[in-house]
DNA sequence: AAGTAATTTAACCAATTAGTTAAAATAAAT
DNA sequence: ATTTATTTTAACTAATTGGTTAAATTACTT
């Protein structure tokens, strides 16, 4: 068995794993662990039940390959942007641009991240630190592009969170927000979530005076 | 029935009722709809499933009056700050310091709101929508508090999403940001949180250049 | 064409869970 | 003390779900 690798896709999975790991993906992100069902993954993926236990003996299992693979796309590559040789101003605004973007294709990837890591933390917290992510590295390389600025009055750590929830959380919200300050308008709430990658940008670049 | 109400109690509902709302509220926040069992509810409510059941007929009978509640202390009293005849800065300040208070008491409210309510929107938008708040007021209010400083640079929505994401976020994202930043360290976490009520104002202060 | 691997079918098990029910037990009220 | 209301007990139903199994079928390979 296992045969069938599929030459077409740029990992090593047969076709069916594969069709499985989207089809999970897709029914986790927007179900959650517990509301999501063996049987729907497998309907999804265009298989059986059966077929699905045999590539992935245990839900737990599926969800950890996928819940990690989330996380992967959840956290971008800042490490690029912040390690480049751009001015600090255009790092900050390719950060942001190219966040929310990411955030707008994939809308519903943080609430799934933060329930699933809010409800089960020391599970899913080994997979998060085996992500690759290295936070002091970026913490340094983003500290020194700070120090060059000539930006010494703000903590880093609080500057970092602060562009992060700028970003995250009314992506996050969208219900609220939607509902509440658009009416339940959705094109616009998506051209609000357009409009903030210039008044994010605006909003930190003020607050650091560079 | 119904005849033992509890007089100690500020609401008419009597002491079971409350005992049963009381559980209901712990258990749903902290295991989410799905994962919140009426059994677990009874037993913590110190009852047995029968009287559960005897007192709310069904689970989803529970969960919105538990949610609807829950919303509105997660929505907090904006309207007194903002309407208040102290300066805008003072608004802010108190603001921010009474949201990130709120939140530290309550870390699981957010998450779970914004949870359920990305889970199930179109049921629980109509229970939101209830909950007596008045954005289009505050938003006014605010308005003419930024007016009235002399602020006209900046769109009040992105301003208030700006303030609600960096006081929420960190909250929801506890997980990520206390392994990340801080090797998983609560102590160290929750000075981090305290200390945004400083570093949120000033960062706001600045970009507003009040 | 034969043999091997991949997939389906369909039935099943065991556990969990929402919700019901009726009778027994307890507490409160009169 | 007797009625009435409240609560418990305990057993039950029906549905859902994760997971298994064995045989049948289809596809692939040689």
């Amino acid at each position: 068995m296992d045969n069938n690798k599929n030459i077409n896709s740029p990992n090593n999975l047969s076709e069916p794993e594969n069709k499985i790991l989207e089809a999970a993906k897709k029914v986790f992100i927007q179900k959650g662990f517990d509301g999501a069902t063996m049987q729907e993954i497998a309907d999804v993926a265009g298989i059986n039940k059966a077929l699905l236990h045999y590539y992935f003996r245990k839900k737990e299992i599926l969800f950890k390959t996928i819940f990690q693979q989330a996380f992967s796309e959840f956290v971008p590559n800042i490490q690029e942007v912040i390690s480049s040789d751009k001015p600090l101003r255009k790092k900050i605004k390719s950060f942001i641009e190219g966040y929310i973007d990411l955030l707008t294709k994939n809308p519903y990837l943080p609430i799934f991240i933060l329930n699933e890591l809010s409800q089960r933390p020391e599970k899913l917290i080994t997979i998060i630190k085996s992500s690759g992510l290295n936070p002091s590295l970026i913490i340094k390389n983003f500290d020194k592009s700070l120090q060059e600025a000539g930006i010494k009055s703000y903590p880093i750590k609080h500057l970092l969170v602060n562009i992060l929830s700028m970003c995250i959380f009314p992506v996050v919200a969208k219900p609220v927000i939607s509902s509440f300050l658009f009416d339940g308008n959705d094109k616009s709430y998506q051209l609000f979530i357009q409009q903030r990658k210039k008044y994010i940008y605006d909003f930190i670049i003020k607050a650091l005076k560079i």
